[in-house]
DNA sequence: TGTTAGCACTCGCGCATCGTGAGTGCTAAA
DNA sequence: TTTAGCACTCACGATGCGCGAGTGCTAACA
């Protein structure tokens, strides 16, 4: 399993290359393109040896040699340099940052769209989520004589509301007090810490208006709800058709099919354990459909209140370095951006 | 410009069959597949006037014939029959409408779906948007020391609002009296209706909240500007690679990420004027990109009260006859729907 | 013992060739 | 006016072939 400083300089070689032109590679072209001091011959060994191994495969006898699953497991692991984003696009990005959004769908739709054209392949994205959130303000607000707006922000600056049809007209009077019965009990509090005695009092106390209860109850657990399907977003799903990997129609139909579910990229982002960047390789990824894709995920935590995903998905050969340079730049600045729109200035 | 009655009968067997097979059709398959009781020869005959007269087009000497942009115009207006959905198919459609979403953006992004998986195609769509709306109600509401939300209830019953950050904290009372004077100065009518003058008014009467005047008022005319791009959907992109005309994968990689445009998608819907369904073809779409598709928009009113557009867009060679019965009938549903939705049980 | 030159061998790819068959237009007869 | 007959066209798929990039093996060399 120790590989040799020479095969494994040998392999970096062979995986960055093909990286780049997706084409086999021939013990002749490494010894031209990078500079090592060994003949082709003595190449051809060592890549035997590394196919033997496991790290290396051959399409067809007579082509060269292409990475295997295996063989990019092990460089994103122990072989892959740190990607040097370029001034310019450095600043490109930063530039493309500069979000005049203020709303936190927007700007996550933005930033999977920056991402998905910076990086050309696709981006999958969840809204950021509060972490434990609780009520900061609860209100219920009478619009006309037959519908109220509920209206909450959480814990973490997140402003939900709805409207409620009321059905039967109720008086100010009434939706006031049950405004203020809410406030009460939860205040500081998920609606997940209410008992189901909090709940019989509550609903008590909306006798008056007592058509408002479910609506209410209903939206607060459906806005706290955490396995709730959050908000999912991906952009530059066309970008796959970039790859040749994809020239297949029927395979890039079924990627672009894939991803045009937001339960499958809900799915994806879901299993990231917490890590701050997860690389999943071919099998690793739990999807049949992703069995022949790489997919990187930057998991970003704000102020540790609100918790999101982005993510990048391509064909298994990908510029993972460069993906993995611009999430940590993305996520850096997204950190920024959000701690600005939500807590004070 | 007139035609025979036959050379109509021969130019809809093409057409219909052309439109099934994606491939040219020859005299001989004419006169086998669709009753007609000539010799090839003479379908021949006819086949080279209707080509002359610019309905028809040959690929190449020895192919068959397959309809021209003309000839998919004269089709569409003169030729189509009404296509006769299958009683599975009514009731597949029927029983998918049983919406059980009570929001409007998820409503649309559903039936988007439903249509474009009915019709295999790819389904653009507008949200609704009300027709000459006025303020039905409007309140100013604090959420906490230091932000605002702003609710607004339109006439044709679509409620708006929006977290306004204050900046600095304000006492409820002064909130309280602006909210009553945005009552007063706008209840029954649109900001457009306001002048010069009546701005200044309420701008007196925010003296207290000052800080919250500019924001109250962009809001309100963001959400009355009527060319505002409101929000669009799109769904069954990737329908475009089931049909022939995009095996080339360069042709559909435009086609994706030309709808993946929302404005590109705003502006299709856009120049539908009024016609309760309109079929463009060809050069009358006003995209170069969609100068091989034919798109059929399908503009529905709902009470008069809502406004809102359905479209299906694929290449010229499109079941123009199922699509606009699907439409026909999914608009109809749609008005029932939105209308149980909003007006009344 | 590790490295390299030499060489026969493999095999995908692009290219040219060619027969097939569907379809056409024209002409002359019914 | 319609139709049978016929020569002609041309896309398409199959077949065959040469090229060249790349390999593995062997034997010689440092």
């Amino acid at each position: 399993m120790d590989l040799g400083d020479r095969k494994k300089q040998i392999l970096r070689a062979i995986i960055d290359d093909y990286i780049q032109t997706a084409e086999p590679i021939g013990s002749r072209t490494i010894v031209e393109k990078h500079g090592i001091n060994l003949s082709p011959a003595t190449i051809r060994n060592e890549m035997a040896d590394l196919e033997e191994m496991g790290y290396l495969e051959k399409p067809h006898t007579s082509a060269g040699r292409i990475p295997s699953e295996l063989g990019y497991r092990f460089y994103v692991k122990s072989l892959m340099r740190e990607w040097q984003l370029s001034l310019e696009e450095t600043n490109s990005l930063n530039q493309a940052m500069q979000l005049r959004i203020n709303e936190l769908d927007g700007l996550i739709a933005e930033v999977s769209n920056i991402v998905s054209r910076f990086t050309d392949y696709t981006v999958v994205a969840t809204a950021p989520r509060a972490v434990n959130p609780t009520v900061k303000s609860i209100k219920l607000l009478p619009l006309t004589q037959r519908s109220v707006l509920l209206a909450v922000m959480t814990s973490a600056g997140v402003v939900k509301n709805a409207g409620i049809e009321a059905g039967t007209a109720y008086s100010d009077e009434a939706v006031y007090n049950f405004s203020k019965s809410l406030q009460a009990a939860l205040l500081g509090k998920s609606p997940y810490d209410l008992t189901e005695d909090d709940f019989a009092a509550l609903k008590n106390h909306a006798a008056d208006c007592i058509m408002l209860y479910s609506p209410v109850v209903a939206y607060l657990f459906e806005w706290f709800d955490e396995d709730a399907k959050t908000n999912v977003y991906s952009d530059g799903v066309v970008n796959i058709l970039n790859h040749p990997e994809y020239r297949n129609i029927d395979k890039a139909k079924q990627f672009i099919s894939f991803i045009g579910n937001r339960d499958n990229i809900h799915s994806i982002m879901s299993d990231g354990d917490g890590e701050h960047i997860k690389i999943k390789i071919g099998d690793e990824n739990k999807f049949e459909e992703l069995k022949d894709c790489g997919v990187v995920i930057s998991n970003y935590d704000i102020g540790g209140n609100l918790r999101g995903s982005i993510g990048v998905v391509g064909p298994m050969r990908m510029n993972y370095s460069k993906i993995v340079s611009s999430l940590e730049l993305i996520t850096e600045r997204l950190d920024l951006i959000i701690n600005k729109m939500f807590f004070n200035e």
